[in-house]
DNA sequence: GATGAATGAGGCTTCATTCAT
DNA sequence: GATGAATGAAGCCTCATTCAT
C-alpha cells in the first residue's frame, strides 16, 4: 500500500515482509520479500543481519501496532465491561482492517524461529488492558487462575470472530458483539444477570 | 518414541513427522524426518510421492486421530451440555496426551500447503459433535450463526485451555473444567442456570 | 504389442526397453523399462547386470534384427543396382515398420554408453551388403574411398528418406524411390546411366 | 579451454555445456557443467532457470553459430552449384572445425528436451542458403519434394562426410570434394552430364 | 527364480548470505 | 550506502542397484 517515498527501506522491507508471509508463510525467501519491498537482495541485510532477525522484529513491529491500536483511546477510567469490549473491539477491527499483518502473525505465532525474548516484548506495555484483564479475573468466572489465560482466551475468541467476520463481511457486526458477549459470559462474574453490571465495575 | 518394529514404515514416517514437525515446524527437512523415523530418505519418497503429500496426508491422519478420541463413547443420547462436555473433554484430554500432534497440528493449520481438499476431509465423521453443535448453536447465545462458528470457538477455547494445562499440571483438572464452563457460557442460553437444562434439550 | 506369454522376460524387457528409450530417451529409468515389461524392478537385473549392459545389448539386438531384415533374401546374384536397391529397400522399410526400434537405435547411436566392442559387433554377418558396398565404391563415384564411408552415406541419406516418408505417408513410395535414385547418382559411376548396368556387375 | 576473464559467465556456462555434453551426453550434470565453467552450481542457475532451459538455449546458440559460418560472405548472386557448395563447405568445415559443438548438436538433436520452438527458431535466418535449396529442388531431382528433404540429406551427408574427415583427416579434402559431387549428383538435375553444368549454371 | 521394498549416492534447484563495484 | 552477481550448503527428489522374502 503506501510504499515509503522517503529513504524508508527499513518499513518497506517489514511492508514487504508482512505482505509476502502472510502470502507464502514463513518459508519466504528473503529474495522475494526484497523484491516485494523494491530494494535490492542484498539490502536487506543491511537492516537485518539475518532472516531470524527479520521475524523477530517484524514479530515485534506487528505487536506494536496491534498494542498502538488498543491503547488508543483506551478508557481507563470507564467500567470494566467497557474496557474489556475496547479491548475486544480494537483487536477485532485491527485484525479484519490489516488482514496481512493478521496472517503474517498466525505465522509468525507457531514460528519456532520468534525468540522467547521477543515473545516477552510482545507482552510489555499494554498496561491498561493488562489491569483490565486482572480486574477480570479477579471478580469473574476465571478467578483464582492466570491472567494470561484470560488474555489468551479473548484473543482465541477474537480471532475466530475475526475469521468469521472475514468469511461473511455481511454479518460481520453481528458477529462481533456476538462474540464479545460470548467472551463476556465466558469470563465474566457468574452470577445472576441482574448482578454482571455490577461485576463489570 | 516407541519406534515399531514392524514393517510399517509408513507409520513410522507419519509419526516421525509428527514430531520432527512440532520440533521444527513445517520447514523441517524430508532427511530430518527420515532419519528420525529410521529409514532412508529415499524411503519416505516410497511412501509419499513427496513432501506435500507428507504433510497433507499426516494432516489427515492427525484430525483422524482426534476424530477418534471425539467419537469413542459419544453419548448421542445424552444430554446437550453433556455431549458437549465430551466433546471438549476428548478434545482437550487428546491435546493434552499428544502434544507433538497438537503442536504439528497448530503448524500444519496455518500452513498454506494444506488443500482445501484436505482440510474438508478433516471435517468428515464428526457427526455427533456436529449434531451437538448445531443444536447448542440453534438453542444458545449464538442463535443465527454459522455452526462453525460454534465449532472453531470450542475449539479455540480448548486449545487456549489446554496451552495452559500444559503450562501448569498442577492445575490441569481446574483449567479443563472452568475452561469448559466458560465455553458454555459463552455458548449456551443466557438465561438462568436453573433453564440450562431444558436447552440442553 | 507381443507381451510373451511365455517365460520370456529377456525379450519383454528389450522390447519395454526400446519402447520406452524411444519416447523418453537413454534417460529412461530401469524402473520404467520393468514396468513396461511387465516385470518387477529386480528382474531386469537378472537378465542384464547393469544398466549399460542392457543399452548395449538393446543396441546389439536392435541391430541384429535390422540385419535381419537386409539379409532375408539378400540377391547375391543379382546386379549390383539391384543388391545395393535391396540393401536400401530392407533398411528404410525396417525403419518404417518399427519406428520405435529406429527411435531408439537414433538415440543408442550417439550415446557414450554404447561401447566399441558393440558397435563392432553390430557391423558382423553384413557380408553380403558389405560387398556389394565394397564393388560400389571399387566401381564409382567414391573410388578410393573407405568402404564404410559409403556405408555409412547409405544410412544417412536412408535415415533421412525414412523421416520424410514418416511425415508425408502419402509420398512414402516416391520418397523411397527418389530417395534411393538419388544414393544411387551419389555413390554409383558417373557415367551415363546406360552404362550402369555394367559397373554393377 | 580459453576461459573468459570476462564476467561473461553466460557464454562461459554455454562453452563448458558444449564440451561437457559434447563427452557425456546429455545426462551431463550441472555440477559438472558449472565445474567446467568455472563458477558455483548455483550460478549456473542465475543464468538458466532450469537445465531444460540450458539445453534448449545451448541447441539455439549452436545453430546460431553454424548459421553464422553459412551466412558469411555467401554468395548470393553466384551460380546454383556455387551456392550449395558454399553451403556445404561452410557446414563441413563448421563441424570439422568444432567438434564439440557438432557432437554436442548430435546429442541435442535427438533429445526429447529440445522443444518444437526450438526447432523452430533454429530454422529462421538462413535465408540465402533456404532460396538455394529450392533452386535445388525446383530444378532437380528432388523435383516435386519438400524443400527440407534436400536440406536434410546435405546436412546428413555433410556429417557423414565430416566424420569421414574426422577419421581420416589425410583425406579430408578428397572428402570433402568427393562429399559434394555425392550430393550434387544426388540432387542436381539427372540429365545427360553435358547439360549438368547448364543446371549448375 | 521372482519380487518389490529398501537404500543412499547423486541430480537439480533454492536460498540465505557475502562482497566487489 | 546500495546493488545484485556470486556462492555453496542444503533441500527435495530420482534412480540404479541390492537383498530378504
Amino acid at each position: 500500500m503506501s510504499r515509503p517515498k522517503t529513504g524508508d527501506k527499513r518499513a518497506a522491507i517489514l511492508d514487504a515482509a508482512t505482505e509476502t508471509i502472510a502470502r507464502e508463510g514463513i518459508g519466504a525467501s528473503t529474495a522475494s520479500i526484497a523484491k516485494a519491498a523494491g530494494v535490492a537482495e542484498g539490502s536487506l541485510f543491511r537492516y537485518f543481519p539475518d532472516k531470524d532477525t527479520l521475524l523477530n522484529e517484524l514479530y515485534c513491529e506487528i505487536k506494536s501496532d496491534m498494542r498502538s491500536a488498543m491503547v488508543a483511546d483506551f478508557p481507563d477510567a470507564a467500567p470494566l465491561r467497557k474496557r474489556v469490549r475496547h479491548i475486544w473491539d480494537s483487536y477485532v477491527d485491527w485484525g479484519l482492517a490489516r488482514p496481512s499483518k493478521r496472517q503474517a502473525m498466525l505465522q509468525l505465532n507457531v514460528s519456532e524461529r520468534i525468540t522467547e525474548a521477543s515473545k516477552a516484548e510482545g507482552e510489555v506495555r499494554f498496561e491498561g488492558a493488562k489491569e483490565a484483564m486482572l480486574q477480570l479475573v479477579a471478580l469473574g468466572r476465571l478467578h483464582g487462575l492466570a491472567r494470561a489465560f484470560a488474555s489468551d482466551l479473548l484473543l482465541a475468541m477474537a480471532e475466530t470472530t475475526i475469521g468469521a467476520m472475514a468469511a461473511s463481511p455481511a454479518d460481520a457486526d453481528r458477529y462481533r458483539t456476538v462474540g464479545f458477549e460470548a467472551f463476556w459470559s465466558a469470563a465474566a462474574k457468574k452470577e445472576s444477570r441482574e448482578k454482571t453490571p455490577k461485576i463489570s465495575e
